[in-house]
DNA sequence: TGTACATCAGTGAACGCGCGTTCACTGATGTAC
DNA sequence: TGTACATCAGTGAACGCGCGTTCACTGATGTAC
């Protein structure tokens, strides 16, 4: 094909992930191979290994691009917890439960990263800390600790609550989970008790 | 191979539902093939089929007998609120955390249930309705529709916090999680207010 | 009690298929002269 | 300005492999006579 400026092909890698990232979220990483992966950036298998060394190369890069951009629009949310509220609403809508592949990559792929290898679970570890970081930002009103616990409970109960929405096949069960999720996640916005400090780490 | 009584053959079914439920906790269902399953239980490829239609069946009877066990062992915990705490922390140890083999279906599987079949997500609905009913009834001090609510939150910070503990490289993030998310959940537990009443299922 | 037969859980080779990956090739462009 | 060559993103056929599934077969047992 056409000779083009270094500029192409670092777009056409872009295109990947980013189609990519839509065909893991709705198929899962497993479910999704290299020639579908590849046709829906408008190419053909063989030019994959011009751009990734593996699947699981693209798989790592993915996952990093994933919780880049998802920190990004935290991070563009204005100052104070209104606007973690109004994050939340979002979040816990149908419409979000209805898009997994326009949607939070961890609802949709948390449990298959847990079993990925050692480079892909290393993004998703700087990438979730990042995201930890900007919602306890968000919350924080003088404990810097206490804000990071609740950030932290907040973002996995957001991620669990949308995983059992999607799972469940009673749309009405479906929708109360989005509700009480709703709720419970106040609950955690509104926690002032810090956790004790018996250290899990030493087990 | 020999000939046995009726019972043997209905046996060698749970012995595959249990090996089975064991290989897909720990690798994922795309992840398992049925040679291993099979292998597993102490068989050869072919007697799979005398046992299961197909795998996505054997999906759906694993996932329906996970959560049957999981529901079974809450509702074997004592009575009031203080089973629910205690139950708490054995969830969020670091002994659960590192045997996704032997915990929890719904934190090692549920993202992957979501883009299973009806049938295995069917399952799955019956088992998730009464493994909150189950919580529910512990957390009951009057308001039936709020200990539900709140059931619900603490089931799926619980599943989300697990799988973020057990996604991330670092062990120290990971001791975080868990601690967090016990605190998190105390304040689930004692929330008071029910979610408000702008219904969610009509979209 | 001894022999012939039916049962059926489990065996293991084989099937077509899609997987991740490799590689010789194409062809539109920029560069050299 | 015109021709020959180098570049290199993308092509598409082919590879070995493990997948889910099928099926003719085995062989230890219980039953019939």
């Amino acid at each position: 094909m056409a000779r083009y400026g270094p500029e192409h092909k670092e777009a056409t890698r872009r295109r990947m992930l980013e189609t990519a990232g839509r065909r893991f979220k709705s198929d899962g990483i497993d479910g999704s191979g290299i020639a579908t992966l590849v046709a829906d950036a408008g190419l053909t298998n063989g030019a994959f290994y011009g751009h990734f060394r593996s699947k699981d190369d693209l798989v790592a890069s993915v996952v990093a691009q994933q919780l880049e951009d998802q920190v990004a629009r935290v991070n563009a949310l204005p100052a104070g917890v209104e606007s973690v509220v109004a994050f939340l609403s979002e979040y816990l809508s149908p419409t979000h439960r209805d898009d997994s592949a326009g949607g939070c990559p961890s609802a949709a792929l948390l449990d298959e990263i847990g079993r990925c290898d050692d480079a892909t679970r290393q993004s998703y570890t700087d990438g979730a800390r990042s995201m930890i970081e900007a919602i306890a930002r968000h919350l924080d009103d003088g404990d810097a600790q206490l804000a990071k616990e609740r950030a932290i409970g907040l973002f996995t109960l957001l991620v669990g609550s949308l995983q059992l929405a999607r799972a469940v096949t009673d749309r009405d069960l479906s929708a109360q989970v989005l509700t009480a999720a709703h709720a419970s996640a106040l609950a955690i916005v509104a926690n002032r008790t810090p956790a004790t400090s018996i250290d899990q780490e030493s087990e």
